[in-house]
RNA sequence: UGGGCUAUCGCCAAGCGGUAAGGCACAGGAUUUUGAUUCCUGCAUUCGUUGGUUCGAAUCCAACUAGCCCAGCCA
C-alpha cells in the first residue's frame, strides 16, 4: 500500500535537528495528563502526536499521571484515562508513573534549591503574595522574606513539611526576578501548604509542589528529551529552564516544546461546558455519543484508526486553529468503507407488495458484505411477496432526474430481483400505505438475462423475518447557524441533536455484535451499542451519514 | 502605553531566497447492484498590510494591523 506523502511537522524538524547536533541521542516523550476529568479528541492529539514520535524514532513513550494537586484529582479518572490510551493505540508498555511518586525526590532538589539560595519560605498572604507580584505593566515589589538566610529558609520549610502551618500560611519560592517582564519568573511558587489526603500518597504530605516546579523535574526524573505540550505554557518555558538548570543536577535536561490544541468546529470542548451538559441532563453522561469524548466518539463507533488517522491529517502547528468537522467524518468513513459488512436496514419503512410473487414463498438470497472487499464474505437473506422499502424511495409522482420507483418505472432491489412499480394504495390523508409491483423471475440476483439496464437500485426488507432495532440519529449538539455560543456565554443548543426511530432491519442484524459497526446501505454507518438496549431490542448509533447527492427539488 | 506567540485557499497545512505541495469541503464529468464508493477535472498570479534589500522574497529587514496566551498557593 502507498503511504501517501505527509509533510514532517515543526516538532519532527526540531527533534531531527536535537539529533544531529547530538543534543540528545534519542527521543523520549511522554502524555501528562491531571486525573481531574475524562479525555476527549484535543487530548487524543496529544497522545497520538507523542506516541507516534516515540514509535517514529525508536523511542519510548511514558504514562504519567500529573497528579499534584489532591483538590481536583480522583481514582476514578486515572481509570478512565487509562482506558482511553489504551483504547487510542497508545501503548506505554513498563513505563506507567504518577508525579506523586516523585514527591520524596522533589522535596530533596526544593532542599538544593534553597541551599542554593535559589528559594526561600515566605510568609505572606495570598492576597499580599498577588499584590507584591504587580501587574502586566507594572513590575512586581521584593518579598520581604526573599533576604532570610538559608538556615531559616531549611527551618521553615521543614516546618512546612512537618505540618506546622495552615493552608496558606507559608509558601516556598524560588527567588529569580520580581520585576521580569514574564509574570511567571516573578519568584514563582514552588510549594503550598495544603492538609488534603492525596489519592495515591494519602496523608504522607501536607504540602504540594506547584505545576512549574514539578513538571520540569517530572520530565528530567524519566529521562524524556522532548516535552511536548500546548501553547499556552510558552511563557512557563523559562521556568521549567531553570528548575532543571538551577538545581544542577541534570546533565541533559529535557526540553520543552509547544504546539497549538486541536479545536473543532461547532464542537463543545470545554470541560465546564461538557460538565454543564452533563449536570443538567442535556446528554446522557461524559460517554454520550454526542460528546466528543474519546468515550463518546468510541460509544457513538468512531474506530481508533479513524482518530489516529483524523489526527495525522490535522497536522501539528503553534497557529490556533479549529478544524472542520467534516473532516473527522471524512476519517471514520474512509476507515469503515472496506471493513464493515453493508446490511439493509429500513429506517422509514413502507410496505412493498410483489403481486406477481408466490404467496407463500420465502427464499433465501445470497448477498455480498461488502463488495469491495471479498474477505467479508457473503451472508443470505429471505426475500418473499411482502417486503418494506424506503419511504422515499417512491415517489407517486416523481420529480425530474428522480430514478428510483414510481408508477411505471422498473428499479432493482438490491441483490434481489428487478421490479417494475404498478401502483399505490393511500390513507384518507393521502399518505402512502403500500406499494404495488411486479417482479421479473428472470432477474434473480439483481441482473436481467437480456441485459436491459435500470438506473435504481433501492434497498429493502423482507416483512415477515424483518427485525425491529431502535436508531439514534444524532446531530450536532449545538447549532450550527448559531454556532456554539450564545452572546451571554451560554451554549446554544440544537433542540434535535438526537432522533429516535425504530427500523425494520433484515435479521443477520439481529446478531449484530455490540459496538460492531455496519454500513445501512445508504443510511450510514451504524454501531451497535448494547449499552442502551432495552429488552433485548439492540440499539444502533448512526456514526456518520453517507452523503448524497440527489436532493429532493422542492 | 509589559511580555510571549501566531498570521499561506471556506477549513487544516507544507514551504525556510529561485518563482505557491497535499488533504478536507465544494463544483463539473465518467464508471457503478443503492444519487455511496472509485475515477478523472476544476478550485491562491498569490502568502495579514505597507515599505525596503535582492537579478529574484511567502521566505531576509523595518514599520504597522489583527488574533491568541499570561497577573491561581490550578494544570
Amino acid at each position: 500500500m502507498a503511504e501517501e506523502i505527509i509533510s514532517r511537522n515543526f516538532i519532527e524538524n526540531e527533534i531531527d535537528k536535537d539529533l544531529a547536533e547530538g543534543v540528545y541521542d534519542h527521543v523520549c516523550t511522554r502524555f501528562p495528563p491531571e486525573p481531574n476529568g475524562y479525555l476527549h479528541i484535543g487530548h487524543a492529539k496529544s497522545i497520538l502526536l507523542n506516541y507516534g514520535l516515540s514509535k517514529e524514532y525508536n523511542g519510548e513513550f511514558h504514562m504519567r499521571f500529573d497528579d499534584t494537586n489532591p483538590t481536583k484529582e480522583k481514582t476514578e479518572f486515572v481509570d478512565s484515562i487509562k482506558a482511553d490510551i489504551e483504547w487510542l493505540g497508545a501503548d506505554w508498555g513498563e513505563h506507567l508513573y504518577f508525579a506523586s511518586d516523585y514527591f520524596d525526590r522533589m522535596y530533596e532538589v526544593a532542599l538544593v534549591l534553597i541551599k542554593k539560595g535559589k528559594a526561600y519560605v515566605s510568609d505572606l498572604s495570598p492576597e499580599q503574595i498577588r499584590e507584591y507580584r504587580g501587574t502586566l505593566t507594572e513590575p512586581g515589589k521584593e518579598d520581604p522574606n526573599a533576604s532570610k538566610s538559608v538556615e531559616e529558609n531549611l527551618a521553615e520549610f521543614e516546618d512546612m513539611k512537618n505540618g506546622k502551618y495552615e493552608d496558606g500560611q507559608r509558601v516556598l519560592r524560588a527567588r529569580i526576578d520580581m520585576k521580569s517582564p514574564n509574570i511567571n519568573m516573578r519568584d514563582p511558587i514552588l510549594y503550598r501548604v495544603a492538609h488534603l489526603t492525596h489519592h495515591n500518597t494519602g496523608d504522607k504530605w501536607c504540602i504540594y509542589p506547584m505545576y512549574d516546579f514539578a513538571h520540569p523535574l517530572e520530565d528530567a526524573f524519566e529521562g524524556i528529551t522532548h516535552s511536548i505540550c500546548t501553547l499556552e505554557f510558552e511563557d512557563h518555558r523559562p521556568l521549567y529552564d531553570w528548575v532543571v538548570r538551577e538545581c544542577g543536577m541534570f546533565e541533559n535536561p529535557p526540553r520543552q516544546i509547544e504546539f497549538a490544541k486541536l479545536y473543532l468546529t461547532n464542537v463543545v470542548t470545554g470541560k465546564r461546558y461538557i460538565k454543564k451538559l452533563v449536570e443538567e441532563g442535556i446528554v446522557d453522561g461524559w460517554d454520550d455519543p454526542r460528546l466528543v469524548s474519546i468515550a463518546g466518539l468510541k460509544r457513538r463507533g468512531y474506530t481508533p484508526e479513524s482518530i489516529q488517522k483524523f489526527v495525522e491529517l490535522c497536522g501539528v502547528s503553534k497557529a490556533n486553529s479549529s478544524t472542520d468537522y467534516a473532516m473527522l467524518e471524512y476519517c471514520i468513513r474512509e476507515d469503515l468503507k472496506t471493513r464493515v459488512s453493508r446490511m439493509m436496514a429500513v429506517l422509514d419503512p413502507v410496505e412493498l407488495v410483489i403481486d406477481n410473487y408466490p404467496d407463500d414463498k420465502t427464499e433465501m438470497l445470497e448477498v455480498p458484505n461488502n463488495l469491495e472487499n471479498e474477505a467479508l464474505g457473503s451472508r443470505e437473506v429471505p426475500f418473499s411477496k411482502h417486503l418494506f422499502i424506503e419511504r422515499d424511495d417512491f415517489m407517486e409522482e416523481p420529480v425530474k432526474k428522480y430514478f428510483r420507483m414510481f408508477p411505471g418505472n422498473e428499479v432493482r432491489l438490491m441483490n434481489a430481483y428487478f421490479v417494475t412499480c404498478t401502483s399505490c394504495e393511500k390513507d384518507e390523508n393521502g399518505n402512502v400505505t403500500r406499494i404495488h409491483c411486479t417482479y421479473d423471475p428472470e432477474s434473480r440476483g439483481g441482473n436481467s438475462p437480456d441485459g436491459r439496464k435500470v438506473k435504481g437500485t433501492i434497498h429493502w426488507v423482507s416483512a415477515e423475518t424483518a427485525g425491529d432495532v431502535t436508531v439514534r440519529l444524532y446531530e450536532n449538539i449545538v447549532d450550527e447557524e448559531k454556532g456554539v455560543y450564545n452572546e451571554d456565554g451560554s451554549l446554544n443548543l440544537n433542540p434535535d441533536s438526537l432522533k429516535v426511530c425504530s427500523a425494520k432491519v433484515e435479521p443477520s442484524l439481529l446478531e449484530a455484535k455490540p459496538l460492531s459497526s455496519y454500513q445501512f446501505v445508504r443510511n450510514g454507518f451504524f454501531t451497535t451499542d448494547m449499552h442502551d438496549s432495552k429488552e433485548g431490542v439492540p440499539v444502533f448509533n448512526r456514526i456518520v451519514s453517507l452523503k448524497s447527492s440527489f436532493k429532493l427539488p422542492k
